[in-house]
DNA sequence: ATCAAAGGACTACAATTGTAGGAAAGGAGT
DNA sequence: ACTCCTTTCCTACAATTGTAGTCCTTTGAT
């Protein structure tokens, strides 16, 4: 399931876990993009056909994600793979380690991951 | 730059390195998705407008890639990083890294990749 | 009970993307 | 020079995406 950018930024209030109402939604993303109430709930419409929102009419906040941020995560990065790389996850992890500051600890982490994985 | 899929499909012949006739691109497509060599060239003129593709007309072989793979490459791994992990590069390579089996050899490429950055 | 604000359903419309068709022109073979 | 295949240029058209407007209903506030 491929996201828009919009899409993403409609998911990114709702996976904060409630349900919400579409004031709740629009008010959220007010501050983000000024979008219209309308605008909103065109979203809200269309991703619920797409799977992506549920939407719960008897409710008074009808509004939640029908998808965990999760499985978003997930193929975005197995689409970065693929795409970009092929598949080939050694050369995408160096790419990211080599462009990024990356804390003591964090190091300190990767570093375990890396000697506790089973080959 | 935000690459369709059907673009990235036409730059990544493109990026093979030299240039191209459209029967070439039509070809080299053709095994991967069957479209016609029209849509191939409305490709090609839609991602010249856009600054993805060079065409030389004066030329027999005109069409040739007019951005570097890399930048492709990279601008896809900032936007998983931004979006999806929201700028925290130690969780996304940690997710990469628990999800893919990766060789000896590369685990001793990116232990020492670890080893030598600067904090 | 009334009235304004919010929400729902439907519609709209331009831009982008996917996928070509047709007509005209250029080049390669005979 | 004639013909056929390829390439170009222009046009088309449906689906998706971005961004609402309208009109009707519901509900909360006084």
């Amino acid at each position: 399931m491929k996201l828009s950018d919009a899409e993403w930024t409609v998911l990114e209030i709702l996976w904060q876990g409630r349900s919400f109402t579409l004031g709740d939604i629009t008010s959220a993303l007010k501050n983000i993009n000024g979008w219209s109430s309308k605008t909103v709930y065109t979203y809200l419409t269309r991703m619920e056909a797409k799977g992506l929102v549920a939407i719960d009419r008897s409710v008074s906040a009808p509004y939640s994600a029908a998808i965990p941020r999760e499985d978003c995560v997930k193929s975005e990065r197995h689409e970065l793979l693929n795409r970009a790389y092929k598949g080939a996850a050694g050369d995408l992890i160096a790419a990211f380690l080599k462009e990024s500051r990356i804390s003591a600890e964090e190091k300190e982490r990767l570093r375990s991951l890396l000697d506790n994985m089973e080959v």
